[in-house]
DNA sequence: AAGTGGTCTAGACCACCTT
DNA sequence: AGGTGGTCTAGACCACTTA
């Protein structure tokens, strides 16, 4: 037996090395990914930093062009308004069809959760407060039985996610995540498909707007 | 100047011709793709191959292992049932956006559609029927301004409706689908975003039963 | 016409499975 | 240990841009 220390391929390992590069700003959305600037940056040859280019395409970091290169996917406004309203519809089905699954133990977790969101946010913990925040809308997802639809929920969130804890969020905003994820929690425990729904619809809208407002206001 | 006569690159060929190859049934879901015998079949060496798989991970059509190579993705019950709740949700949300931009002669054009569709289907044009109705459905999606929910549905797509169309339709199937497109085109003249929704909603969700029933009925 | 940078090839390398 | 088959490298090739 020999032990190798390290059994990821290198087209994984580079993928996952370009996405927290992407996600932590160091290429901001728009930028040029040359192949041969990221040779130097990784040590590896061309090929696996394109396999990973293509992988990032999929998770719709990145946009590939034939004969043209790859960059970091622009941000734009419609791009991250119509990325909500997908968002919007996936998570209003999820949560209703987590209904048929969700258990009275689960509920209790769900409660423990938003109980220590809250407190994080009073100690001002905000990055544990967005992990909770994460966490909290996971396990209701999760309970849905529909892994494909998260999947795609997931994929194309990180440059958002990243945007997003850049602008932060406003004090009104998180007094109305709490109130809707008290509202949320109050319809899993009824077993209110309908009010679940609504409120899961409005929360989303609200997050959409917040961040453009936001962003409106914080880039001019 | 120098004419080449085709400047696609290698990989997008290939990409397209495996795309081809599965969605005709030349490789069946579950069927492992080789590298090496794609090699020789296409006529191209490993990497514009592996590329191409890569892509074709990304549309949902291959599944990709590191250091186990690629296959046709597998289609089970829950994925068809939670591919149909994905379409349903996004959908759902789609027709609802596009009574906002759809103007009066778009419905006209819905409307002349949905009679070819029916006369199609009196003289048993089948994949004339099947042609139409997937433009019906375009034209509500692309009103909606929302490409990116409109790349989603079509992404995952491809397996799913080769399926369909190998296993057909019923007498029955038809006449609910001539029923529901009229009811929609009436929801879109009114203008009544809450009934072109309920029905869109039915419209997918009796699509998934009867794809699922045909395939329980006909595969044992 | 040269430069830049994306793409393709051949073959070596190496992980995993079977004997 | 040997075989199978996925992965990586170096360098050549070629499309597109700028002058």
């Amino acid at each position: 037996m020999h032990f190798t220390g390290m059994n990821d391929t290198t087209y994984a390992r580079v993928r996952d090395r370009i996405r927290e590069d992407i996600l932590t700003g160091v290429f901001a959305p728009g930028v040029r990914l040359v192949v041969a600037e990221l040779v130097q940056r990784y040590g590896v040859s061309q090929m696996p930093i394109r396999e990973a280019l293509q992988q990032l395409q999929g998770e719709g970091l990145v946009s590939l062009l034939p004969q043209k290169g790859a960059s970091v996917r622009k941000l734009d406004e419609h791009f991250i308004s119509n990325m909500y309203d997908v968002r919007m519809a996936i998570e209003t089905m999820l949560v209703r069809r987590s209904i048929e699954y969700m258990t009275e133990s689960q509920i209790c977790v769900l409660e423990q959760i938003q109980n220590d969101y809250e407190i994080a946010v009073e100690s001002d913990k905000m990055s544990e407060a967005l992990h909770l925040n994460e966490k909290f809308h996971s396990i209701i997802n999760v309970t849905a039985h529909n892994p494909e639809a998260v999947k795609i929920i997931d994929q194309h969130w990180g440059l958002i996610d990243s945007l997003r804890s850049k602008f932060g969020f406003s004090n009104k905003r998180v007094k109305e995540i709490i109130s809707d994820h008290r509202q949320i929690i109050e319809a899993l425990k009824q077993r209110d498909v309908q009010l679940a729904a609504t409120v899961t619809e409005k929360h989303v809208k609200e997050a959409k707007d917040d961040l453009i407002l936001r962003m409106r206001t914080l880039t001019e």
